[in-house]
Order: structure tokens, then sequence, then C-alpha cells
DNA sequence: CAATTATTCAAGTGATTAGTTGAATACTAT
DNA sequence: ATAGTATTCAACTAATCACTTGAATAATTG
């Protein structure tokens, strides 16, 4: 029992890890799961895959150690199995993000100016929406926004968005966050909301990091 | 232009930092080069990898950023493109220690009775040797100990020990670190040190994190 | 300018992976 | 029981991966 093999089948253990994030879906799959508990056929739809191919993916998952199932009636639910899998997919978001040339490049020209839609962070969030001066908007799915929210948060989708312009008060900011610090449907709200001459901003990141830097939160999770 | 290409592509790139990280090889050329920089013959004979294959390696890791490369003369050499990378390969660890119940059953059978390798934290380390309570001993090769190390670290080499022994005051305890949380040299040198009657410890994790904590160091990196 | 050294490239092999399709299992409701 | 639903399993294909071998680039030295 040499001491490089116990070492190489430590790393072995590690690149298990390594590969369950090493797939554009299972990430995909991932950051869905991070919302809170999914099935396999809600997160078969949400993805695009076929159901035989999300359970296998899902599978790959777990043995890796980063989903838990459960088992309820004729339905399997997936949830992250803690929340150092949210530590880890942010650290896995910033190295790619700094060091990927081409990921800044994407993020700065899809999501336009990425200046002009300047996040703001939690902490300033949670203040500013105790003294009342900020409006917090949910753009999530209904489904995912009832599984727990931040506190005082509205829920609007995206495409309910331009019917219920009048629900704002026009002289407050609005705060939209979803899923996460990439999710595109936060930066189409705002930009959106601009369009209307609204003041909107972004939340640096999305629930899942706000759940897990310990604020407080609101609904049935 | 849809929104779902957006988000996908830009999962595609994350998937690309996980599939660096999904192969055992890699992650051992990450911790090597997480010490300091290192040349492709050096980590080739490190890590028992052809020359041809670890540049392969080293080309996969570049590309999905987690490593730059700086030619000099000959030679060329590869370190980590930077702190969030140590902050990500912690990530991963953390997650399959926590997640993974043959790490853990790894951890434990191997490296024998975890909870009598108590490891002393980081801080608590730094304020003991400043007031002189404790020898630090770094068991890295020389070369890794001369790039960098611990504030007053003295180096001494896992099969040096043995003979370097009167070197330590009987009185003090000794803390002993190597290249990460999982390095079996420190672990092994502390058991050494034990057996011939000395006390013992280990530090939490190893040199770059120590670093990357922003803690003071001492050497020629 | 030839010889040496360090690294990379290119081509090939066997193993693994993502995805499809269709059948098998397991639970629920009638 | 029977039919229906949710999930997983099994078999297969095309693509990708780790690794080897041998040749091709560069930079350095005599």
């Amino acid at each position: 029992m040499s001491t490089t093999n116990f070492k190489h089948d430590l790393f072995t253990q590690f690149s298990r890890v390594g590969k369950a994030m090493s797939n554009a879906n299972r990430l995909e799959l991932l950051e869905f799961i991070a919302q809170g508990e999914r099935s396999v056929d809600e997160l078969s739809k949400v993805s695009g895959l076929t159901v035989a191919n999300t359970s296998q993916h899902l599978q790959q998952l777990r043995q890796s150690g980063l989903i838990h199932y459960r088992k309820e009636g004729l339905k399997v639910y997936y949830s992250l199995s803690g929340d150092d899998v949210i530590t880890l997919l942010d650290a896995l978001r910033a190295v790619a993000e700094n060091h990927i040339a081409e990921v800044e490049k994407m993020v700065n020209t899809y999501l336009t100016v990425k200046d002009s839609l300047e996040p703001i962070p939690r902490e300033e969030l949670l203040e500013r929406a105790r003294d009342g001066l900020i409006t917090v908007l949910d753009v999530r799915p209904a489904e995912e926004y009832a599984a727990g929210h931040v506190p005082g948060a509205i829920n609007i989708s995206l495409n309910e968005l331009e019917e219920r312009l009048e629900e704002f008060d026009e002289k407050q900011e609005i705060v939209a966050y979803c899923r996460g610090p990439h999710c595109v449907l936060a930066f189409d709200a705002v930009a959106k909301l601009r369009e209307k001459g609204l003041k909107a901003r972004r939340l640096e990141d999305g629930y899942p990091e706000w759940k897990t830097a310990g604020l407080p939160t609101e609904g049935s999770s």
C-alpha cells in the first residue's frame, strides 16, 4: 500500500466531482436543482432533454455526491446535497469568468453594456428593502418563487412583465433577481424595465447564493 | 439568437473548467503547480507521466483557464492563473469529502485515526509561532520550500526526518504542513514524530491555502 | 552549423461518454 | 387485476478521451 497509490486514489475520487461538472447539460440541471427540489420530469421539461437522458445525468450527479434523491409515490425528487455545492458552482463560474476570455466576451456582448446594469450587492439590498426604498422583483417561474424567495419580493415572470408594469411605483428603484449570477432573466427584466423608463438594477447573484449566505427567506422551502 | 442558446453556450464554457478537473492526473498536476511555477519535465517527473502526456494535460488545463504559461529559454513554466483556482480546488475537495462516502472512508482508514492527528487552524499557528511556542515544519521537497514557505518554518523532507530529530526542541510542539489538506507527507511526518515521543500536529491545510488566505510568507516566490 | 535539450505536434488505439430508442420496473388509481 | 404514469435499465452508435509512439519545433551549446 504505497503512499502514491493512496494519493492517486484520492485524486480519482475528486475527479468524479469534476467529471460531473464537465458537461453543460449537467451544469444546467444543477442550476435548476439549486433553486429547490425538482422531479425528473420537471427537470426534463425545463432542460429540453429526454426523460431517459435526464435520468442518466441525474444519476451521474448523484454518484459524484452533488445531489440527493428522495422518492415519494411515483415521483423521484432531486436536491443539492449541501450548500458546499453552491460554493463549488460559484467558484467554477468565477474561474471561468476570470480566466476564459470567451466567457467575458459572451457576457459583455450578450448582456449589452455590463456596466449599465451594475448589480447591487446582497447586503445593500437587504438594508434598503428594510427601509422600504426599493421594490424587489423575482423573475423566476411561479413554482420556483413558491419554493422560496427573498422576503418581500414580488413575483412577475418575464413574459408577464409588460402587462403588469402599472404595479410598480415609478419613484422606487426596482431590483431584479433570478436563478444565479448569469441567469439572463434578471438581465432581460432590467433591460425591459429601463426601456419603460423605470429605475431598475440587478441583484449581484441569484436565489441560491442568497440562501447560502444565510440571509432571510420567505416561502415553503 | 435565443436566450436559451446564450445560456447553453455559457454552460458549455463553464463545463470546460469542469472537464479540466475530471481527470485524476490533471488534478495532481494542479496540486503541484499550486506550490509555485513548474516546468513541464519537473511536472512529468513528479507525476510519473510521460513528457508528451504531461504536455497534453497541461494544454488542456491552459485552455480551460486554470493555468498560465511562460517561456524562458528552453523551458516552459506553468503556474496557476489566479488564487480563485485554489478556492475552486478546495471547494471541489470539500464537496468530495462531505458527500462521497468512499473519500471519508479512505481518509480515515489510510491516515489512521484522524482525530488523533487533529489539525491546527492557520490563525492559531501564526499566533503561537509569533509567541515562539511552536516549531513549524515544512515537509515538502527543498525546491518547493525555496519557492515560498510559512515564515520561520524549517524544511526537512520526510526521508531526512529520522536523521535530524535532534534538531527539535523536545519541549516545543511541532506543526507540520505540506502541499494541501490531504497531502500525506504532513500526516506521515506527524506519525513519525509522535512515534519518537515528540509532540506533533498538522496544519489544517497546505501552503497554497496559507498563501491564498493572505498570510505572510517567506522565500523567493 | 551541427548536436543537444525541452516541449509540442500528429497519428493511432482502446476505453469511455452523450445521446437515442424501446423495454422493464415500481407505484397509483380505477 | 388493469390501465396509466414516472422513472430507470439495457443495448446501441457516434464522438471524445487518455495514452503511446515517433517525428517536428525551438532555443542553447560547442
